[in-house]
DNA sequence: TTGACAACATACTCGATAGTATGTTCAAGT
DNA sequence: ACTTGAACATACTATCGAGTATGTTGTCAA
C-alpha cells in the first residue's frame, strides 16, 4: 500500500506521485472487480476514502486514468523480465527465469493486470476509450515489445533444441494464456507466506514449459 | 444466422424461439466487442435490425438477456462433450477427444463463450447482475458441472498412468486457459476453410494435454 | 506573513441508457 | 369477418454517472 499516514488534510506538491499511485490501486481494483465502464469514478474515490475531486484534479478523464494503470501495469511487467534478459546464461533456463519471474509479477500486482488485460481486449476489437491515437498506438507497441521479447526467449530455446512447436503464434498464446492464467484464477489466502505463492508459481512455469514439449526435469 | 426470411413485418407465434436466438446471436456480438455493461439494448437491437421494444417483449431485463446468452453457451459446451464422456475407450483418448471437441466448440460458438468468460468473471466476483440467487445458482452450478466433467476425465487419464500433474485445481485451471485461448486471440480469417480450423484446434489440444506431461505422440 | 497556487472537496450540469407506457400490425382461433 | 392477443415498434421517463464549476484548505516560496 502507497498510503502514508499524513498529519495534515491535504497533501504535499511533491507528493503528487505518491497520490496518483494511491488513485491508480483503487481504480485497478474497482476495474478488476466490475470492468472499466461499470466502475463509476465515486466508486474508485470511495475506495480510497476520497473524492471524484481529486481523481479530476491529476486526471483529465476516467480514460486516461485507466491507460495510466495500463502503462504502469506493463512497466510492473517490464521491470520484472528485463534484468533476466540481459543476463547470460542458457537459453532454457533463461526460459524458465523470465517465465517465473513473469508468473510472479503478475500475481504480486494481480489487479493492474487485470486491467490491462482488459487494455488488450479493447485494443483488440477497437473499442478503447479516449480518441488520444498517440496514447493508443504507445500502449499497443508496449504490448508488442513485450510480446516480442518472449518470442525471441521461446526461439533461442527452440534454436538450442530445449523445446519444440510448432506455429509460434499459437505456441506464444498459449503460453500467455498459461502463465497469465492466475490474474484470472488465483486467490490470495490469509496468512498464506511466500513460499506457498512461489509453489503455484512454479506449478505454471512447469506446465509452461512442458506445453513447449520440454521433458526435463525442474530444479 | 437463425434469421428466417421473412414476408411479413411480424413474426408467428411458433417462431419465439427462433426470435430469442436471434437476439441472444446479437446480444453475444455486442457483449463480446464491448463488454456487458458498456453495451447498450439500442446497439443490441441495432445489430439485428430491430428495436429495444422486441428485446423487452422477449426479455424482462438486460441482465436476463446477459443470463439466456450465458445458458446457452453453456449449453452448447455441454452439447459438444457429452457424447464423448460416455463412449467407452481408454482414457487418454477420451481426454484428446474431450480437448478436441471443447476447443472446436468455443471457436465456433466464440462470442457465446466470451460471454461465459465475462458471466464467470461475475459469478467469481459477485458482481452478477439481477437479483433471482436462484439463476444465479444454477449458472454457478453449470459452471462446476462442466469442471468436473473435465476432472473426472483427467484423473481417469492419471490413474491409467499416461498423464502426470500436482495439484488438480492449478492443472485443471491452466488446461482450461489454453483450450479457452482461442476465445480471446483467434480470428477468424476470410476462406478459412474448416481444415485450417481443425489445425489451430488440434495444436492446442496438443499443447494442452503436453501440459499434462503427455510425451506421447498425436494422430 | 502573505499571497499565490497546488491539492483537494462540494455542488452542480447534461447526456446516455435501462426501463415503461402505449401504439400498431397481423396471425389464428371461432 | 371479426376479434383477441402475440409480436413487435415508437415515444417517453427516470436514473446514474462523466465531466465541470467553484469553493476550501494549507503548503511553500519570496
Amino acid at each position: 500500500m502507497a498510503t502514508a499516514t499524513r498529519s495534515t488534510k491535504y497533501r504535499r506538491q511533491s507528493d503528487t506521485d505518491l497520490s496518483r499511485m494511491e488513485i491508480m490501486e483503487g481504480a485497478a481494483l474497482c476495474f478488476e472487480a466490475r470492468g472499466y465502464s461499470a466502475t463509476s469514478l465515486d466508486e474508485v474515490a470511495a475506495r480510497i476514502a476520497s473524492t471524484k475531486g481529486r481523481i479530476y484534479h491529476h486526471y483529465a478523464s476516467k480514460a486516461e486514468l485507466f491507460l495510466d494503470v495500463y502503462r504502469t501495469g506493463m512497466m510492473m511487467n517490464f521491470q520484472a523480465i528485463e534484468p533476466i534478459l540481459s543476463r547470460d546464461m542458457p537459453p532454457i533456463d533463461r526460459l524458465k527465469a523470465v517465465l517465473k519471474a513473469h508468473v510472479m509479477c503478475v500475481i504480486r500486482t494481480k489487479a493492474f493486470q487485470n486491467v490491462v488485460g482488459q487494455g488488450v481486449d479493447m485494443l483488440r476489437h477497437g473499442t478503447m476509450p479516449a480518441n488520444e491515437h498517440a496514447e493508443l498506438r504507445q500502449l499497443a507497441q508496449l504490448r508488442d515489445t513485450y510480446s516480442e521479447h518472449f518470442s525471441t526467449v521461446l526461439e533461442d530455446a527452440m534454436a538450442a533444441g530445449d523445446i519444440e512447436f510448432g506455429n509460434i503464434k499459437i505456441a506464444l498464446n498459449s503460453v500467455f494464456m498459461c502463465i497469465n492464467g492466475p490474474i484470472v484464477w488465483f486467490t490470495p489466502r490469509k496468512g498464506q507466506d511466500q513460499k506457498e505463492i512461489e509453489a503455484v508459481a512454479d506449478e505454471c512455469v512447469l506446465y509452461a514449459i512442458r506445453l513447449l514439449g520440454y521433458t526435463g526435469e525442474m530444479p
